[in-house]
DNA sequence: ACGTGCGTGTTACTTACGGTAACATCGAGT
DNA sequence: ACTCGATGTTACCGTAAGTAACACGCACGT
């Protein structure tokens, strides 16, 4: 029949595919986002020429990468999001779940925030679609999330999409910096990011001598 | 006399980079990040040796035309920053200085924001080190500011630094994501961000009918 | 006046990588 | 036996980073 046929070739090759993406994770995670297109073909037993079969080009082997971490990230994040609790509670699992991710596994970190390394048909400028899709698609979930469940009063749905993009870019670069310089605990950083949230900056109060920030 | 020789080369020296990194900012600035040097060269009416010798490799240069914008725009924060009036509406005007310097130079932001392109000497991740250098030092500098000027208790140090990282990427990421999609007015986008950080997430109602984020 | 440096500039090359064309092989269905 | 399609190969192209090696010009000490 046709379609079986159909059915067993394309299952070979999602196979294949998958098998050479756990190549790729794994010279990618080895040598970085700068891998070269060779040495990810060595890593899986074969030639260039199947990789560009399998993924078109560069950009598309490395999306498909990002996709399959992303989307692991993406749903520890939503069941710490969906956890029964009060709300700083959930913010605080929320942002040890990222935090954990990052400090468990840099590499694949390092990959998702800067998967444009080795294109060089990047010309003409397209500002806005350049960030990196896990930072879009963090942003746009926890965008979801406030405005399905919060009250904002008007304007809420855009609201809440600034303050999801906002919160996770919050996120994110606190995390990079802690990441590198390893100030403080891992819940120091989580307590501390949850009190800016919480609107301490507004509160605190000015230090004597001058007008506060 | 020795000195005066060895002044006089050197300031014609200076005149000389100051001359290239004026054609490079042209070229980066309508080619991309991507801009070969030998396009530079082209545009600086010389040939590649010679960028070389003045910048190592590219990566110098890249690094010597980040710090010419990196400080022109901190330069303009520190401003809006200090300037006298009420927390919340320096808070205001800072957003919305950044923000609109992207607005309107939105090909020398991406170059800040995505200094690392086309870098083969990429190897070790160095994770830490990676972020754009304008993120850590806004970072730092709003720390600065926020930790000279706020009674935050104990670890006030501490907290200032995630905040200022936090805050700056909040900053980062929100603007990203409204040039690119446009999706309100500015003026509205610096509200929307200050009230978040005055504490409008934690003050906000649950909907009806669930448990709030 | 004459070499001696030294900074400025060039051409021509190497190396590495992304991407592609053309050819070889093998297994399944007619 | 023959075709078709997927898998695989070698060999190549274009481009870009980075590097000799060589050539000019100009101030200097003698």
């Amino acid at each position: 029949m046709d379609t079986t046929q159909r059915t067993d070739q394309q299952r070979s090759a999602d196979r294949r595919r998958r098998e050479l993406l756990e190549a790729a994770d794994r010279v990618v995670l080895r040598d970085g986002p700068g891998a070269s297109m060779n040495a990810i073909a060595a890593e899986a037993g074969i030639t260039k020429p199947i990789l560009y079969r399998h993924f078109g080009d560069k950009g598309g082997l490395y999306a498909a990468l990002a996709t399959r971490h992303t989307d692991a990230l993406l749903d520890s994040l939503r069941a710490a999001l969906d956890a029964p609790a009060e709300r700083r509670e959930r913010v605080e699992a929320t942002l040890d779940t990222y935090l954990s991710a990052i400090e468990a596994r840099p590499q694949v970190y390092r990959f998702l925030m800067h998967p444009a390394e080795g294109t060089p048909g990047d010309q003409g400028f397209d500002v806005g679609k350049h960030s990196a899709p896990l930072l879009r698609r963090m942003g746009e979930e926890l965008a979801q999330v406030i405005g399905e469940r919060l009250d904002l009063g008007p304007d809420s749905r855009q609201l809440a999409r600034v303050w999801g993009h906002g919160i996770v870019g919050m996120m994110h670069a606190a995390g990079d910096w802690w990441l590198g310089e390893r100030p403080c605990s891992r819940a120091e950083l989580v307590g501390s990011l949850a009190d800016l949230l919480w609107g301490r900056l507004a509160a605190a109060g000015d230090k004597v001598g001058g007008p506060g920030f």
